[in-house]
RNA sequence: GACCCCGUAGCUCAAUUGGAAGAGCAACGGACUUCUAAUCCGUAGGUUGCAGGUUCGAUUCCUGCCGGGGUCGCCA
């Protein structure tokens, strides 16, 4: 489907190299999304001193060498010389109904089939799930979802902390508990009283310590009845986790775990390969690798510690191996690491090691999808009363909560069993959508009222613009299919503001993947929702003064409605038809 | 000390890769015998931290300051 500013881009490009043939240079002929018109072009200003002529001139004068019929009603001049634009109805009406023909609502597929390995979540083994976990959870389901809605391959790892000497004591504290009674408690989620306690005996008890050092060597050592009880560990966590991630309805499955475990027998292999490309160093009793352009505090070069003086290895060199298996294993041509801002260095060095060494292809994008951190009302890191990080599963039962109250008190009449179902689309999505809605390298402050509220760019407002749709169409005594066949007449004002919007989904959604910014979909979404409440306030359906111009609207409403739950999908959050 | 990120309306945030600074809260004024008023319409609110530079044009790019956060070798 032809993006209307792409077809203008062309036909802008045609009209100067017509007026202007002997101009060589990239012209930005491009037409843009404006405040003031319905798109402008702002071409005239460089091409006017390339020509020597005046903005304004040159501006006329593309104006009328431009051949925009049937796309067009209007252009004028405006300013130093800016090109506005205003597409016709009847070109709106026709995209309109190739949109709303299309299974993708006008997305397009990407034109080469990337595989995408998207490294995100990564919770502890042993450990509760806290507020810590919920970006990287968050922001990752929502770009394996957009990158699967272009036709992407997609695999998702959940790199979860499954190795290391934490080991030692957690095995001990499971034997001391025994097993039964240890799956038991692990089982209920009080994972975060497991890891204290084993913790709390770990430095109170010189006795304890000991064992547990001993059992780190013994799980290293491959024991089989320490790996037995580790394994049990570990499934106890995957089953909790999976409750979580169920809970906050995410992709994430068992399937999905790559614990860092995975990758220990090609430790070894790291290292002899870093020094057979001649990129090891020893230095203080460690082997390490110094990539360049990285310095530490004395401004000497800043080493990649690829194995410790005791001889262990470090979450480098697993992130290592990791680059290996997912370029040679796993054939990806784009590895994206979901996680917070201070690992930047991490990872750039990771990069840089991997590329030094002939691992990462130019052909294979490594990217960091960074992000802030969550705050409470002081600005600081959000903290439970007690000071302890906030346990992710209460915060989530705490929005379906608030959803479930604010829902009792607005709609009395839904039925209660739907309000516990609405309820949790609405709680949970509140609070993935004040995840997803703003920049993601900041930090943002959680704030319950705001996310719940039905003003402003919040989740509910948006569910709110979906349901209200959907219940014109309970009344309309006709199909959501039957309004496909429709081609719109837009005759308001506001009728041709929330075509132009809808139009714009491909962009959107592109715009969005591209930076890895799903808050792009988030703005447009939301706008796309204050166009159409307008639209709502303005223009019966239902009651529209003719047929035609109700099966019109009707069109109108189910695309919006469509892209609306297409586009909340993208971003992992449902969006109910009642509400 | 070096490097990275951030700084936009009173508050919370946008700004499509250099194009005419926008929303929502809060404030004020309007609109419900109406398809869900859980909403909408309007008014007001700005030296985009500061000072330079590049450019026809800078919130955006460059330099230097100020303020906040982060990172800087054997945790992950």
């Amino acid at each position: 489907m032809p993006d209307p500013a792409v077809v203008v881009a062309q036909r802008v490009a045609a009209a100067v190299a017509q007026l202007y043939p002997d101009v060589t240079e990239d012209l930005d002929t491009a037409a843009r999304p404006s405040e003031r018109a319905d798109a402008q072009v702002n071409v005239a200003m460089g091409l006017a001193r390339l020509v020597g002529k005046k903005p304004h001139d040159v501006a006329e004068g593309i104006a009328v060498a431009l051949d925009l019929r049937g796309i067009c009603s209007e252009v004028t001049v405006a300013g130093p010389g800016f090109l506005n634009l205003t597409y016709d109805n009847d070109y709106l009406g026709a995209l309109l109904h190739d949109a709303a023909r299309d299974p993708n609502l006008g997305v397009h597929r990407a034109a080469t089939t990337e595989t995408v390995v998207i490294d995100y979540s990564a919770p502890n083994v042993a450990k509760e799930m806290h507020v810590g976990h919920l970006r990287s959870t968050v922001i990752g389901d929502a770009l394996v979802r957009m990158c699967e809605a272009v036709g992407h391959r997609v695999i998702r790892e959940n790199h979860i902390g499954d190795w290391g000497t934490p080991f030692g004591m957690l095995i001990e504290h499971l034997i001391d508990l025994g097993e039964v009674d240890a799956a038991r408690e692990l089982s209920v989620g009080d994972l975060d009283g497991f890891y204290k306690q084993a913790r709390a005996k770990f430095e109170a008890l010189p006795e304890f310590q000991q064992r547990a050092r001993e059992r780190v060597v013994l799980l290293q050592g491959g024991d089989a009845d320490t790996l037995r009880l580790w394994k049990l560990l570990v499934a106890e966590s995957a089953r909790y986790f999976a409750t979580v991630y169920e809970k906050l309805g995410v992709k994430l499955t068992d399937a999905d775990l790559r614990g860092e475990s995975v990758y220990n027998d090609l430790l070894v292999s790291v290292v002899t390969r870093l020094r057979d490309a001649k990129l090891l160093v020893t230095d203080n009793g460690a082997e390490v690798v110094f990539p360049a352009g990285f310095t530490n505090r004395d401004n000497a070069p800043l080493p990649l510690i690829i194995r410790k003086q005791d001889g262990g290895y470090n979450y480098a060199t697993t992130d290592l191996a990791c680059v290996i298996d997912r370029v040679e294993h796993l054939r990806a041509t784009l590895m994206l690491y979901v996680v917070g801002t201070p690992q930047a260095q991490h990872l750039s060095m990771i990069e840089a090691v991997a590329r030094d060494a002939g691992w990462l292809p130019e052909s294979t994008r490594m990217a960091h999808v960074a992000f802030g951190s969550v705050l409470g009302s002081d600005r600081k890191m959000l903290k439970s009363r007690t000071g302890d990080s906030v346990k992710l599963v209460e915060l989530l039962d705490e929005a379906v909560q608030r959803a479930e109250a604010s829902i009792a008190e607005k709609n009395p009449e839904l039925p209660v069993a739907d309000r516990q179902r609405v309820a949790r689309m609405i709680g949970i999505g509140a609070v993935k959508y004040a995840d997803l809605s703003s920049d993601r390298i900041k930090d943002y402050v959680f704030d319950w009222e705001r996310m719940l509220s039905f003003d402003g760019n919040t989740a509910p407002y948006l569910q709110y613009a979906h349901a209200r749709i959907c219940s014109i169409f309970r009344r309309a005594g006709s199909t959501r299919e039957a309004t496909r066949q429709t081609t719109p007449v837009l005759s308001h004002p506001s009728e041709h503001a929330l075509a132009l919007w809808l139009l714009q989904y491909d962009s959107a959604v592109w715009d969005a993947l591209e930076r890895y910014s799903p808050h792009r979909l988030c703005t447009y979404l939301y706008e796309l929702s204050t166009r159409y409440t307008s639209f709502y306030e303005k223009c019966p359906v239902l009651k529209a003064e003719s047929e035609v111009m109700r099966d019109s609207r009707l069109a109108l409403c189910d695309l919006t409605a469509r892209i609306l739950a297409d586009g909340l999908q993208m971003l992992g959050i449902d969006a109910p038809e009642q509400m």
